[in-house]
DNA sequence: CCAGTTATTTGATTTCGATCAAAGCAAAAG
DNA sequence: CTTTTGCTTTGATCGAAATCAAATAACTGG
């Protein structure tokens, strides 16, 4: 299990953490060893399996470890809503809820560090700082998703995708300490299926917008999967918000 | 200040919440009281005034006592998209960040229990519980915002309108305890533009998709503002969703 | 009660994105 | 190497909601 706080520090850190070995608590001061094996236990999903089913029983809480996984929610004809994105260090489940509220299925491989519902509550109630900083977690994730109801509800499709290009873009951009002048190249981790799902939109307008935006020099793409944006602040200009809405991050 | 459990249990409650006078935190048993006069502080808002700017300094931290607050963002152009609304008990503000990211709108005559930021995370640091439950809340409104994202990216105007309404309908079920079967009567609480805001969808389709709900007999309508629902299930219906949104839940 | 806003409804038309359809492409399988 | 399969692009058409426009209804303050 890996936590990480807004400054980067490594709270607690678990046995197949790709940061680090060793499981300590940060917050409580590096004295404070938390013994993590005795109550953990990793798994590992395939690329395209479900971890958890909507209305289900809500029995995995942890967090994911490696891959990426998406939460979404479908109508029962069918048409679905991603809803959120999770990354390594992002928690999955959460105390006090019987059912889920939302599918969790791996993209990639994923493993993700679980635990039993009891000792997680045990954990939580001995590590105030944990619940501080979950707290402070579910408050960005809660932000993030409002930020993400404004491009859902009033952007163009265009629009929507550009945002979407800008918020990996920018994810790239802080890893390289790159400038927003700077040319950014990234690889797009989704679909055109997920990005429709994402943005609320169809696979075909997708590729349609990104051809558009091709056209309008905006981005230029090597294959269908891998992006070069010249200018990042024209992307940001594309996204019709002055912020960056920042729902990856 | 106000604070609700999820089985309705108060909390926190403070002098001009409408439910009672004393405050008590009712978590930490009744034994222990908690002073809260003297770090907090009442503030009325007239209706249509702006609590809080998007983008400025987040100085309001505290809880909504009386009336109805709405949180939105806009786009430079003047879109507007409504990403919650506040009800008396809510939360406003948040701790560590400084900038504010919605706009905090009064829609009634608004009461706000106020505190000084120094002194709210003094409290919350002494009181485990209530840093828990805030931590419940906030996932809960984390959930809530997922749930309409899938509204507002997937849903037609019509499912759109007949969710609004199917949960306003069941909220007023709840508080008269009336079967799903019965007929419903309620007074909308927000005008139609503001209802567009909040489905991401302009005034004149808001209006023509409740004279259409209208006309199929799904609802009736005393005067614009005043809703009859014959059939709760009949309502759900047309929501598209089995389960019911719980957007303002 | 009336003039003057401010909501709401309804109608006509346009437009953006969905839908239907098919072709191109690349990676995996045989 | 060829076939299969899944992903992506592009084109043609359709339709739901937006936009433009105007009438009606409801509220405000004088």
């Amino acid at each position: 299990m890996t936590v990480t706080a807004a400054n980067s520090e490594v709270l607690i850190r678990c046995g197949e953490c790709p940061i680090r070995v060793q499981a300590v608590c940060a917050y409580c001061g590096p004295s404070e060893l938390v013994s993590l094996d005795e109550i953990k236990s990793y798994k590992t999903y395939k690329p395209g399996e479900t971890i958890v089913w909507a209305g289900e029983n809500l029995t995995v809480i942890g967090s994911l470890v490696k891959g990426i996984a998406t939460l979404s929610r479908s109508l029962p004809d069918g048409r679905r809503q991603m809803v959120g994105l999770l990354f390594p260090s992002d928690f999955i489940g959460r105390t006090g809820k019987r059912v889920a509220p939302f599918d969790v299925v791996a993209t990639n491989e994923v493993v993700i560090c679980q635990f039993r519902q009891p000792q997680f509550d045990q954990l939580i109630k001995t590590t105030p700082s944990l619940e501080r900083r979950l707290l402070d977690m579910t408050m960005d994730e809660l932000d993030s998703a409002r930020e993400w109801m404004l491009l859902l509800g009033r952007k163009t499709a265009r629009e929507k995708i550009a945002s979407l290009l800008a918020i990996i873009a920018r994810r790239t951009m802080a890893l390289s300490a790159a400038s927003p002048r700077d040319g950014v190249a990234f690889e797009l981790p989704l679909t055109r299926e997920t990005m429709a799902d994402y943005l609320g939109l169809t696979i075909e307008t997708v590729s349609r917008q990104i051809s558009a935006l091709k056209k309008s020099g905006v981005i230029s793409l090597r294959d269908s999967r891998h992006i070069v944006v010249p200018d990042f602040i024209r992307l940001l200009d594309e996204a019709g918000d002055d912020s960056d809405g920042g729902f990856i991050d």
